[in-house]
DNA sequence: AGCTGTGAATATGTTCACAGCG
DNA sequence: CGCTGTGAACATATTCACAGCT
């Protein structure tokens, strides 16, 4: 239903989301129409980049004028899957849980979080706003009673690989981890790794590698980015 | 005071972190050595993307043996810059702020956030543990009195450029930026993105183009692993 | 004239494969 | 003999440069 796709590399999804964003800047600022140039100046990218990204998805731009800001805004969202609504388990009601469920870019794109689980008896059948926290055991129940896909695991490093296998098992195929530990499973599984200690010490060894020497540094930026 | 590093790419660094953790798991196993193939395993990786990684650093294996754990381990720590403590500015005080504030594998990693400031007046003067919420318009003081290099970002993206640029100016070097807006700043501030709408929207993405037709999807894997 | 879409050129990152040390 | 360290082969991603539509 959606498009031509052909294999696409995560920078480049990584970078449609951006462009999704910056488009929604300039639909309400009443751009009509932007260039691979404007797109490219407002991310920090090229407007080569921009023009090959977009082209693995179609030609939706017009030579000479640019793109139509609303449908290129449109098409994105339908790539990227956020023209709909998403339910999505939390499982893990500790700090970082809580505020991912607060976490309002969440919902402004459709990922609803609609399950709260946990593994402590003393966290689980309070109330966070609409939902009630369940025992993580009941997470094949809860699964299948939204009919979801996507989970935020967000618990200790050391329950993250059981629970994520239970996760795969109940049907779910899409993870965002924030465990420090990295995930192993199977290939229908996609798996975000979100590793805050880990990007905290890219930070440093950029800050001790500019320092000392001459020309030593990072080569790849950002990151979170980043393959 | 480092090494000779040479340039050396984001998802080297990033696999850095990654040997370290596996190193301490392996430390306290009591592995007094270990191979390149046994440290790939455990990461979901290549053998010759370990050693290709690590002689970027020099070459502390042994032929025939392997690595030793320990010094191995030591070498990480201080190549990435963890072999000390870093005094850390958190700028938002909501809550990802409080989540990060709270979070213990930064403390185990030597990142002490030492102040927190918001631009709220009804959390200024909060007490966060030993901390106190200050003005954020006293950054510059704040910056000068801890003699912080490293700055963590939390706040919402209307404000967010404005507060890197404060961050710059008052000699921060390397920002964690959680505002989903990339921020622009001079080559001398290393600023890594963590973006969590995006990530959720890579993982939409895959799902919706993994159902679909027969072949697309993701080639580069995780994220957080960058380009 | 302006700007897209894309093949070709380049740069960067990963895997292979093997010489050489312990 | 095993395993590292590394150049050479390969794969992937980015940039260039231009033909072609509007």
């Amino acid at each position: 239903m959606t498009s031509p796709t052909r294999r696409v590399s995560g920078s480049t999804v990584r970078r449609l989301s951006l462009y999704l964003r910056v488009l929604e800047t300039l639909t309400q600022e009443g751009a009509g129409t932007v260039s691979s140039g404007v797109l490219a100046e407002r991310m920090g990218t090229t407007a080569a980049q921009v023009r090959k990204d977009l082209s693995h998805f179609g030609s939706f731009g017009k030579r000479g004028l640019g793109y139509a800001t609303e449908p290129l805004r449109q098409r994105l969202e339908e790539i990227l899957g956020v023209d709909r609504s998403w339910p999505v388990i939390l499982v893990g009601a500790g700090r970082i849980g809580s505020a991912l469920f607060e976490h309002a870019p969440f919902r402004d794109r459709g990922f609803n979080i609609v399950a709260v689980l946990d593994r402590d008896a003393a966290k689980v059948g309070k109330r966070w706003g609409e939902v009630e926290i369940q025992d993580v055991k009941t997470l094949p129940q809860v699964v299948a009673r939204h009919d979801a896909r996507v989970a935020i695991l967000a618990i200790p490093r050391s329950d993250a690989q059981a629970v994520a296998e239970a996760m795969e098992a109940a049907g779910i195929r899409g993870i965002l981890n924030f465990a420090p530990v990295p995930l192993r499973l199977g290939p229908a599984v996609q798996v975000n790794e979100v590793n805050l200690a880990l990007e905290m010490e890219a930070l440093s060894f950029a800050l001790r590698n500019q320092k000392t020497g001459s020309d030593a540094g990072t080569s790849g930026e950002e990151r979170g980015s980043r393959p």
